[in-house]
DNA sequence: TAATTTGTTTAAAATAATTTTAACGTTTCG
DNA sequence: CGAAACGTTAAAATTATTTTAAACAAATTA
């Protein structure tokens, strides 16, 4: 079957799906996700796993373009490939489950976050130790050095806090202290 | 007192801050703040208040900068407007509590998020009903309608959830359920 | 009130990023 | 094999963003 009417309901159910797709690439742009690659996240949420031609057919854009942007997906871990049976072609899956989404997007930034600051504090820790330590150094400039070590060391807890947080997540007990809804279902 | 190695550890101190301020960039660029606009706030957050001028003089870039950069950053909920008395400039300061800042910042775009995505769900649910009640409509594209809107209620729990993990953050909940002092959590 | 200072807006220039075309190396399959 | 298909890389072209200089408006002060 394929009338006019048909073809019109198709037309809304594209629109339909294209007003969630631009909504999510909107948010995902939110957190530094380029609009594209939003595009091409939401577009596999809604529409199964694709492959490469297939993407680039969808949105109209070109091959490399639809690679790299796969690519940069699965970088931040929402996309992965997958292998359609039968087919030579490869496919790639988006995380459908978004609380995986937010698990997976958000722990490897926070981690990534704790780690190079906390390093980066030690570095600085040591370098103002030895100002600290140092003869021929004038008390202002001490001073400094001693508040600003300070600072450092009270953020410290903070990343200890977001590692914290990342563990809480990657386990699953976030879904204990912060539940979902009345129904419990379990998740991960 | 000025000597040569009081100059000296003056410069060791401004490296050692830089590093910090360079992390503290890198990692917010994770989360789609600009390097520019991340360097900026970790100069207040080591620095203090700051005018304009005292930005514009420690980054070495133009005023109007600054100014574009100081308003983002207000946007983001993580720089305040504030006064220091006698003196007539506008001075601005960095938010220096990271766990306000985790809160300011992500509670903020998560509550955007929620309420974009869920928006633009509505609308499309409701075209998704009428293409499924329509009549001289294919079964193939009611079927293709009736999964679409079943993935889109799916994900509703979703951004409920993130509206709860929000007011948890403001109301300061999170740091009960997640306490903040734990011995080591030295994961690096 | 006139001159100065401050902060913002605007338009242009400079810079950065995204995207595409073209080319390359692999793999698949007849 | 050899031809075709696939995905990626490299470059050039295009777009978008960032930055600045210049102009402006508001506030201050002398």
């Amino acid at each position: 079957m394929s009338n006019s009417s048909d073809q019109e309901a198709r037309e809304s159910l594209d629109n339909a799906k294209e007003l969630v797709i631009d909504s999510i690439a909107e948010t995902m742009d939110l957190y530094g996700v380029t609009r594209s690659a939003g595009t091409l996240y939401g577009t596999m949420y809604l529409e199964g796993d694709m492959t490469l031609d297939e993407m680039r057919e969808k949105l109209g854009m070109s091959k490399p373009s639809m690679s790299t942007g796969v690519k940069k997906l699965q970088e931040f871990n929402v996309v992965k490939k997958t292998f359609r049976k039968g087919k030579r072609k490869q496919t790639y899956i988006a995380e459908k489950d978004f609380f995986q989404f937010f698990s997976n997007f958000f722990t490897q930034k926070w981690e990534r976050e704790a780690k190079v600051n906390l390093h980066s504090i030690k570095d600085a820790q040591s370098t103002l130790t030895q100002i600290i330590n140092e003869d021929n150094v004038s008390e202002e400039v001490k001073e400094d050095a001693r508040e600003t070590f300070q600072v450092m060391e009270n953020s410290k807890r903070y990343y200890q806090w977001l590692n914290k947080l990342v563990e809480t997540i990657e386990t699953g007990e976030i879904f204990d202290l912060i539940p979902l809804d009345s129904k419990d279902e379990d998740r991960q």
